[in-house]
DNA sequence: ACGTTATCCTGGTGGC
DNA sequence: TGCCACCAGGATAACG
């Protein structure tokens, strides 16, 4: 499912419900997702007071202080992952399939009648995601994050850093652009929609776009995720945000998943080819 | 070093 | 409501 703006909102609503909680219980599928789930996962975060979510590229950072030290719970999506939250205790959460990691959590208040439950629940059928425990201190040195290219949406990514990191590249953009240690987020879906709105072909050899062009490109690829951030993400097929709304921008795309279909600036039928076993959409007359 | 392919999985879709 | 091939928003090991 997500790419950067999916994550972003995923990332959000997890902030918004669990921050400032405590976890109180922790239930695992047992099975290995991308990397086997920690089996000494809720002993380890039992009690945890989460502190705030966070993202970097397509990893959610849940940082959470327990009494010995600080953690990060750090949750990757994969290709097919997705969380659901409820404002219900984990006692009363029928599990789904595919659910592999629920977390319960309540007020950390004392005393008080009730507690505010919420519970969330980290679903994903493929297991192409993965979830990993990791001192709160080793994130930055971490190899998921170490290696990771520069946040589109940073302050500090802009078209020379990008000219930089593809000047001795010589596959197409279109492939490049998916390479996190290139820019860090985008996915399938973006990386064409940003090409449609640079006008660059996804078969452009990285190297030999210029400087001006690679920051047109910056341009169009902060673009695209912000208005994807701002409509709540893309939902294909039935995937969903966590409080189970859909995102809306699967209208605004103009070239993703539009094979044959006419181009919105010119009406040429937009074009599919495969690069690097992916599908990448193209309008050949108005990406050159 | 770099670019491409195969691979990990399940489920949905479209053709027959 | 069958069967089968193929496709899918990611990341990486292995290969040339």
């Amino acid at each position: 499912m997500p790419e950067l703006p999916e994550v972003e909102t995923v990332k959000a609503a997890l902030d918004d419900a669990v921050k400032g909680k405590t976890i109180h219980h922790i239930i695992t599928s047992g099975k290995n997702m991308r990397w086997p789930i920690p089996s000494d996962l809720e002993k380890r975060i039992n009690g945890a007071l989460i502190t705030h979510v966070r993202r970097r590229a397509k990893y959610i950072l849940m940082e959470m202080k327990t009494q010995k030290q600080d953690l990060c719970l750090i949750l990757h999506l994969g290709m097919s992952g997705s969380v659901r939250i409820y404002p219900e205790s984990i006692t009363d959460i029928i599990p789904k399939k595919h659910d592999h990691l629920i977390i319960g959590c309540r007020d950390s208040h004392q005393s008080g009648h009730k507690h505010g439950h919420i519970t969330a629940v980290l679903n994903d059928p493929r297991r192409f995601g993965g979830v990993a425990l990791i001192p709160a201190d080793a994130v930055d040195a971490h190899p998921l994050i170490k290696n990771l290219g520069p946040e589109p949406l940073g302050n500090q990514w802009n078209g020379d850093a990008l000219h930089a990191a593809i000047t001795t590249r010589q596959a197409p953009i279109k492939s490049v652009l998916l390479d996190q240690h290139v820019v860090a987020g985008i996915g399938n879906i973006y990386a064409s929609e940003a090409l449609y709105l640079a006008g660059i072909t996804p078969r452009r050899k990285a190297s030999r776009i210029s400087k001006a062009k690679a920051n047109d490109l910056t341009r169009s690829v902060r673009q695209v995720l912000e208005k994807a951030i701002a409509a709540g993400g893309t939902s294909l097929r039935d995937h969903v945000q966590p409080g189970g709304e859909i995102g809306y921008f699967a209208q605004q795309l103009h070239v993703y998943g539009r094979e044959g279909k006419p181009c919105h600036y010119c009406a040429k039928p937009i074009k599919m080819i495969r690069q690097s076993g992916r599908a990448s959409f193209y309008c050949s007359q108005c990406q050159r």
